[in-house]
DNA sequence: GTAGCTGCAAACAATTTGCACACCG
DNA sequence: CGGTGTGCAAATTGTTTGCAGCTAC
């Protein structure tokens, strides 16, 4: 499991495409959460057109691989960020948002886990699932 | 076009018609989060019927008003439940919601904040909000 | 060659809005 | 009465699915 997401792909998994490598790229230029229309805008931009079912259907699958982190915005709407960079993938973290350019932060916060697992305890209550996003404006756009 | 919130209306209670009081009323019988569509249909099975619309309608003006809290489920749904039973409505509080029944406990998670600031003060971002729920299985559902 | 992608359009689900009517105050 | 809340249906929005054709392997 210990491999990166530079090039290669799982022989078995995933069937190298213009459009899945495309997609990949773009995310991680973007470097910051995208939504799947932005995604798309930004394809098409490019010249590397790609259909919006195609976006969807792979950034679901990068999610379910642990490439990829999803958070949904006040608005619902889901943003979609490569995972990975400065934490191992699928390590348990949070993010801190840029509610104008998408730009995060990951950040690991155990005083976080160890407060949701007390307080769930002391009320009872048992497999736990916790949300925790920030958003905020990013030093750019302070 | 839209200016919903700033409207003169007394901040206590709405206006008495029977919809609303249904409403409010099954909201907090309910005792516990619940979607527009599962109060919507309660209230039906209640005989107090209403429109899809109106509790939708209804639902807003008690979030915009500060009585009720939303928590939007992992799937992107979002539950209603009414606020200001242990915590002093507008105080800045979260929640543990069952996943089965929706039934909630109200907690207030200065620790929370406080990582929330200090890590958003180490990023560089500022103007901070955060969004902090938890699901689990409550006492009846373990 | 063939299973797995892709992509368009249509389906979907949650929520909002337009507008005529009912009803509170 | 007069304006506001209601409710049905239709519009919106974000996302998924059906299905024919293309493509990588």
């Amino acid at each position: 499991m210990t491999e990166p997401i530079s090039r290669s792909r799982p022989p078995g998994r995933v069937r190298g495409t213009r459009q899945a490598a495309a997609i990949e790229d773009t995310l991680r230029e973007a470097d910051g959460f995208r939504t799947a229309q932005e995604l798309f805008d930004e394809l098409r931009r490019r010249g590397d057109s790609v259909g919006l079912t195609t976006v969807y259907r792979n950034l679901n699958l990068l999610v379910e691989a642990g490439l990829a982190d999803v958070v949904h915005r006040e608005d619902g709407e889901s943003q979609f960020r490569l995972c990975g960079h400065s934490a191992a993938a699928g390590e348990h973290h949070h993010h801190i948002v840029c509610r104008v350019c998408g730009r995060s932060v990951e950040v690991a916060g155990p005083e976080v886990e160890a407060w949701a697992d007390r307080v769930a305890a002391a009320a009872g209550y048992t497999q736990i699932s916790h949300t925790v996003e920030l958003f905020g404006l990013c030093p750019d756009h302070s």
